[in-house]
DNA sequence: CGTCGACCGCTGGAGCCCCAACTTTGCGAG
DNA sequence: CTCGCAAAGTTGGGGCTCCAGCGGTCGACG
């Protein structure tokens, strides 16, 4: 090792020193490509290349126009506590708790299971599917982006009214739910994510499939996609 | 919307679906940055920045001198179901159901609190602590990295022959566990986590920080870095 | 006929340049 | 003193080029 390290590392690696010591507080301007390049004497190349590692560890932020600048981050993290069983608004309720106001529209439309979500309902794939889409935002910003599959029976129930979890609306159709599998990983977000969450380049994204199962059979399934950058999924439970 | 899409995302975006569709299967060679300028008439910038997005992605993989391929995906996501009572080994347990051969080497040592780990287990900075790292191999290739910091009084248990789970040691000191926290998010590597789990640049890992907690203490706090790319983390709880 | 080395192709780091779109600033007119 | 507008600065997309290091291939030579 320590052949010859990239020269732009030299430069990611200063910067993130200041910011990780507060020599660089948040909201702090970060040099221009100009300036970087004359002071440490490396191309526009390098300069470039390092704003963007920097960005896209989530430690600044670039605005066009204007400038980087070291993120702000209200320390959101940790306090979501995700929790299992208000579905569909995961990580909501502790941000209403904190007095933050959440708002989300969504829309359903009826669909066709499809090979990905036929295997995890065990469903062949032209079963007919109830698909919701949410979009939650707090104070406006784009927070999550849900999309939950539904068997069609139950779908019914499913109106602007009823917003009660989907534990006890199944309730009420005399079926109990007895086990949530979540399985995380992370991902690149896909274009309409993007844009749903509003973005920057390069942030990835949590992406979490849900389903509820009901004894062996899978009633629900749902692809939870967050900003992997913003925001954390919290699991508490009992041992 | 719809201004005026970056060239390189053309470009992306019919490799993939390449990909996805199967015409071009695991191990399939990509073009190369020559040929990607010709056949979609863009610049090597552009046919550049495409591949390295889609390395990002996961979905290809370059080799210096070689050529950038379609990734082999050995479909291990989702079969690792993470079980939370065999601390220290998540995860593994499934894979040597599986029939894997699983790994790992660790060292203990005795380190302070640090603010952040005294904040995580309410300590006072300068508490005494044992830190035991662990890097888990699956036949011979990196899996994860965790590191583990448990209150000084219980580590003396924590010898070679001791791989009991936290909570059977634990409990025979007396102490009940009865809480996991575990919160996850997904970020840049350290240098230090692509060394260890020889991942490729671009990819984001996935943090889980878990805690055990006692009562209304915690007594265990540990980092665990996985790939996220190659694996993804399963949680299964009864309601 | 087999082995080894030269050569060609590929990636990844780096430099430099151009341009569109956007912000900020500062100056001058009213 | 205020308003508006133009100039200057900055990001992000894109282009072109050079080079080191690595890998595979193929032909020359033993």
């Amino acid at each position: 090792m320590a052949t010859s390290d990239p020269v732009y590392l030299r430069v990611v690696e200063d910067i993130r020193r200041q910011i990780i010591d507060g020599a660089l507080p948040p909201g702090a301007p970060i040099p221009s490509r100009a300036q970087l390049t004359r002071k440490y004497q490396v191309g526009e190349t390098a300069a470039r290349h390092a704003l963007r590692v920097l960005a896209s560890e989530g430690l600044i932020i670039g605005r066009v126009g204007s400038g980087h600048y070291v993120r702000e981050r209200p320390d959101l993290t940790s306090l979501h506590r995700w929790r299992f069983l208000d579905h569909p608004t995961p990580l909501v309720a502790d941000l209403q708790a904190q007095g933050s106001r959440v708002t989300w529209d969504w829309h359903s439309e009826p669909v066709e299971a499809g090979p990905e979500i036929a295997k995890r309902l065990r469903l062949n794939e032209s079963a007919p599917l109830t698909r919701t889409r949410y979009l939650y935002r707090t104070d406006g910003k784009p927070l999550q982006l849900a999309t939950s599959y539904e068997l069609r029976e139950f779908a019914p129930l499913h109106t602007d009214e009823d917003r009660r979890s989907l534990i006890s609306r199944m309730f009420a159709y005399g079926i109990k739910i007895t086990e949530v599998v979540e399985s995380v990983h992370t991902r690149v977000p896909r274009p309409v994510e993007s844009d749903a969450l509003a973005l920057a380049a390069g942030v990835h994204v949590l992406h979490v499939e849900r389903t509820h199962w009901a004894g062996d059979r899978p009633v629900e399934t749902s692809d939870i996609v967050i900003p992997g950058d913003r925001f954390r999924v919290t699991y508490s439970m009992p041992v």
